[in-house]
Order: C-alpha cells, then structure tokens, then sequence
DNA sequence: GTCTATATCGTGATAGAC
DNA sequence: GTCTATCACGATATAGAC
C-alpha cells in the first residue's frame, strides 16, 4: 500500500532527487482508469484501453502502478478519501438523520465527479472479490462506524444496513441497470421518498 | 428464440425423427452453466468451464447452444419461468401486500434451487448490457406490471420500484457482498424489517 | 520516462473427423 | 452426439532499447 519511501531523505528536496518528472501523466492515467472501470467494471475493463485513454502505452501504466488490481486500488479506492470523508454528516437533530443520509448519499450518485468511482466500485463489487472487499471496507469505515456509532442500539449495524440497502438498492436501479421510471425521476423527488424510509430504518 | 419446428410434423412421433438421444447431457449443461454464472458472472464465466463442469467438450457446448450468449439465456432467463410465476402474489389485503412482497423476494433467495439463477442475473447485469436488459424484463414484467397494476395510484410504478431497489439492495448486501451483520441475521428478521417497509413504499 | 517487442496464456467460435 | 484441432483475437505482464 505504501507507495515508495526512501528511508532517508532529509534536506532541501532537490529538484530531481528520484523520480522527478511526472507532468501529470500519472494523473491522466487515474483519471482514465477511473472512467474505464466506472463503465466496464473491474474485470472488463483493460489496462489497454486504459492506457489509450490516458494517452500513453499500456506498459507505462504497469510502469507506474505495477498490477491491474493495483491500478484498480489506486483509482477507485484513493478517490473516496475526499469523498466519503465529510466532516457533518449527521450534524442535525437526531429526527433529521434519515434525510440527512438519504441525501448525502443521492448527492454523491448525482455528483458527475464522485459517480465514477461509485459505478466502479458498484460494477466490481459483484463480480470480484478484492473489489467486494474494498466495498465492505468503505461501507464499514465510513457508514457503520460513524452511523452506528451514534444510534446507540445494539441493533444500530443492522439498521445502518438496512438503510444502506435501500440506498444501495436505489443507486443500483437508477444508475446502473437504468429501471424506468426510477431512472428518470428528479433527484429531489427520490430524496423526498427514501428520507422518512432511511429515518424508519434507523430510528423506528 | 424458437428452438425448432420443422414446419410439418405429423402422425405418431418416430423413435428417431431428428434429434432424439439426449440423454441429460443439455441438461448438465444447462446446470454447470447455472452455477458457472452464479459465481462468476457473464463476462468472468467461461464457456470451457461451464463444459468443464459438465464433463464435455466446450465445442458441445456451442453444438448445443450456439454463441455463449444464448447459453446465458437458455440457462438464467428459462429458470425464471417456473420461479416468478407464482399465482398467488398479492392475494392478501391491500394491508398485507408488504409483508407479502418481502417474504416472496427473500424466499426465492433463500431457496438454494432458485437463487443460482438470480446470483447470475445479479453479478451480470451491473457490467452486461445484455444481461442488464434480461433483468428489466423480468422485473418489469414480473412486479411492475403485476404489482404496480393493482395498486392504482399515478405515481405506482415509481413505488414499486422503490420498494423492489430496498429488497434488491438486501439482497446485494447479505447474498452477494456479504456484508456483516446483514448476511448471518435470520431471514425471518429481515422480513419482519422489511416488510413494513416495503408496505409504506406501496401505499404508505 | 516512455515505448517496442514479445512471452504466455485464456477466450469464443468453427470445421470436420468419428 | 461428441470430441480433436485450430483459428483469430485480446488479455496481463515483463525485458529491454532509447
């Protein structure tokens, strides 16, 4: 996981002292590996093509991350840091916290920049292990822990689910099998309906 | 989508009018094929291994079925015929069709014979087109059409929808992510969870 | 840093022997 | 009916030139 780390560096950091120049090829790299595995999923997607969308050679991208899972990893899972790590989630009343979530959640789904890596990880999860590892990872860290942690129940993971399934479930018809009329309903609408069920779920 | 039909076919059926000796083989097949794409999903389940798990050659496969495609079909979409077509769907009263609705979804999934083929559907249609389309079908055929039918509001296929996005989200969590605690918790749990759930997103 | 060339493998599909 | 042999292709990954 660790990326490099020298042991010693100390000093002025000069200005190649490793591996200096990288005008933002890594980035393009990510940035198409994102795309590639948001529309085919883990397994169909090719670092092939995802070095031809970056631009560049198919050996470059294994130059730089080593292995197609670890390309997987570094794209999808580092672009939930900033993501999923928002400071007020939660922050109202406790009779808030289901439209609260629902919204959160709908909110990253419509969000054309963290969408990506969500259909990513949501194409992948089901098909491949590692990626239903990481999906378990990032529900756990970001959901259970925070979410639960606050109801106070000694059912508050199983509630936390339940709602996450619905949620899940939601983002599962409308983004990625593309069910009319879910598909095409307004996302206010959607928040309307799923905020009462997710406060049900967590606090009823 | 027909099989056969050689246009005139009359009298007493001969021993051997064409094919005649099939001795389970098509139906290893169909079997191998099954739980081939129940693990691994269209893209990642191989013609070779479905033949593997079979005992045959993977050229008898193509013999049988034709391109893989219809393999996928002949094996995921014919054992949902028999599944969904219960008769008596929503036959309580309208106060009763929640908790109805859960029970039929999380029977069929806990039934080990019917839930091969909803794994396949499941793992596919995120990242197959082909498999995304199968899995409109039936939901639109088998619960919007049915369900949203009888409840006679402006607004019922949306609420279907909603309801079916809580139970598939379920699904996807304790049968395919297996996520914890929602995949060890008793089914008869979940139901008395859902089921009001899913009843106030029908006509709540 | 970036690409060329290649090794190695697995895939879907078909032709044709038996 | 079933299998052998093969085609044509694309995949991941690596070695090494520049």
């Amino acid at each position: 996981m660790s990326s490099a780390g020298p042991g010693r560096r100390r000093g002025r950091p000069a200005s190649a002292e490793k591996v200096a120049g990288e005008p933002g090829t890594r980035d393009r790299i990510l940035s198409s590996a994102r795309a590639e595995f948001a529309e085919s999923g883990y397994d169909k997607a090719s670092v092939r093509a995802i070095a031809r969308g970056a631009g560049v050679d198919s050996a470059l991208v294994h130059h730089y991350f080593g292995t197609k899972e670890q390309v997987f990893v570094a794209a999808v899972e580092g672009a939930f840091a900033p993501a999923m790590d928002i400071p007020d989630l939660l922050s109202g009343g406790r009779e808030q916290w289901g439209e609260q979530l629902a919204g959160y959640v709908l909110g990253i789904w419509e969000d054309t920049v963290t969408r990506d890596p969500l259909l990513a990880i949501m194409r992948s999860a089901v098909a491949n292990e590692t990626a239903a590892a990481i999906f378990r990872g990032l529900i756990g860290r970001n959901l259970l822990r925070r979410v639960a942690g606050n109801l106070g129940a000694p059912d508050a993971e199983l509630r936390v689910e339940l709602a996450v399934a619905q949620l899940v479930g939601t983002a599962l018809l409308r983004y990625v099998i593309k069910l009319e009329p879910i598909a095409s309903v307004p996302v206010e609408e959607l928040a309307g309906r799923l905020g009462p069920v997710v406060q049900r779920h967590l606090t009823g």
